[in-house]
DNA sequence: CGCTCTTTTGACAGCATTCAAGCAGAGTGG
DNA sequence: CCACTCTGCTTGAATGCTGTCAAAAGAGCG
């Protein structure tokens, strides 16, 4: 067992917050502490444990009893939902620090896997809920946190229903390297956690096309390919232009 | 002015909760002002303003700063998000006794506007929370209630990510269907409040092929249009198939 | 009845998918 | 160190769904 307190760590900060890294806790955080006293912290340290996941692997499926709510440690996971006949589509990435699975309702809406390796931090909802008595701050956070997911959501709405094909891996590269600046990641070399199957996924695309989508962007020198996991941003400029929906008369 | 209570029961009522009629208050509701105390309700009714708007009216726009929390009491409208260069979706509908506009940021992420004539209540949402220090319950609420919105982006993610035009022009009949039950109406026949290009908007399809889908579904008897905004459900069964996701082989 | 707005339908074009083949990088074992 | 293989990526050609442009029909309203 590591650090219990990532859970709470991770569910002040909530998704994508920039941090420093807190000494005390060892990881990457917060200043969102701030708000908790120190008791409060140590009251919600216990009854968390944390899990060791492989690539691929579930942490938890669509439709099962959301009994934990977990935070993402370490690695890159997706949320997934299926529907009837075996369609699926991602909903959406989450990186380390990020919250999984907290949902008022009795089951899990979607499901999440892990995309790499890495590593998991869960508590007991019930527990959480005791808490939300307890200290009523941490349930305003939480509120917070769901309308910020919310507007991600919007936004994705509005690529899948109005962004070509481009527009969207444009808009997808470029959340990943936000997600990845505001965990201090420095340099124009970002990690691509996700093979291009699993982009489609999320983006309502084929694989294929996400492929040809990004050898068009190559070809234009807006990227540049490090093996299979590493891309540069060469012209981060016109990506923008493209990602965000300025249409045809960008850069 | 008519009934203030509105906003407050409304919120206490949520999205597209299942009410009878209220005799105090006069419009639909809930049974939802049960987890508060009469005291409580008072302390709501203050400060809440009723505004008659036309079809096509504004509620609130983009970008606006996020003043007002309102109840749609009686119309329906539409929840719509531009891009820079011009383009929009619709991101939602919402009907009679849906909250309107509440976010923790400090402007609205998206615009709202009248689809019919109808009617808002607002309060002002620094009012709101205050009331929320003051009845933790009704911050519950709102969480709840975001989580649940959640649920449904989502939904319109996977529609707009892996439907055909026909699957989520089904869909949105069904969810329209959905809605005007939950408000109590029975029978076949439904309110059609949107036109063809509304639909589209939300669908991420132009009105010529919403029209066309429609035109299939009557060709196979599954509705049956009375005018131009009532429509009959003839074989629910097969839009549910259809809407769902159950793929090719449905009824 | 005549006006206007919405809907319907048709013909054609275009973008993304599908199907298929070849390529590249990483790991394995001889 | 070099095949060998596996997995993921790239690219090509053809199909098809949806978009675009255009015209006609229908519904609502004064």
């Amino acid at each position: 067992m590591m650090n219990p307190l990532d859970v709470t760590r991770s569910m002040m900060d909530g998704l994508g917050a920039d941090g420093d890294t807190c000494v005390k806790c060892g990881s990457r955080s917060l200043g969102l502490c701030a708000p908790l006293d120190a008791a409060t912290l140590d009251d919600m340290a216990t009854d968390s444990e944390r899990v060791s996941l492989e690539a691929r692997a579930p942490i938890f499926h669509q439709g099962d009893e959301a009994r934990y709510v977990y935070t993402l440690t370490d690695g890159t996971a997706r949320l997934m939902r299926v529907l009837p006949d075996g369609r699926q589509a991602a909903i959406g990435f989450r990186f380390s620090g990020d919250i999984l699975g907290f949902t008022p309702s009795e089951e899990h809406a979607f499901g999440a896997e892990m995309l790499t390796d890495g590593m998991v931090c869960r508590m007991e909802r019930r527990r959480l809920e005791q808490l939300f008595r307890r200290y009523p701050l941490l349930e305003r956070r939480f509120l917070d946190l769901c309308s910020r997911e919310l507007a991600q959501s919007q936004e994705h709405i509005m690529a899948l229903g109005r962004f070509t094909a481009e527009e969207r891996v444009a808009a997808f590269l470029l959340s990943l390297v936000d997600a990845q600046r505001r965990r201090g990641h420095k340099g124009p070399v970002f990690d691509l956690p996700a093979t291009r199957a699993d982009i489609g996924e999320f983006l309502g695309l084929t694989l294929e096309t996400v492929s040809r989508a990004i050898s068009v962007f190559r070809r234009r020198n807006l990227i540049c390919l490090h093996g299979h996991s590493g891309i540069e941003m060469l012209n981060e400029g016109a990506l923008i232009a493209l990602g965000t929906g300025e249409g045809q008369d960008a850069a």
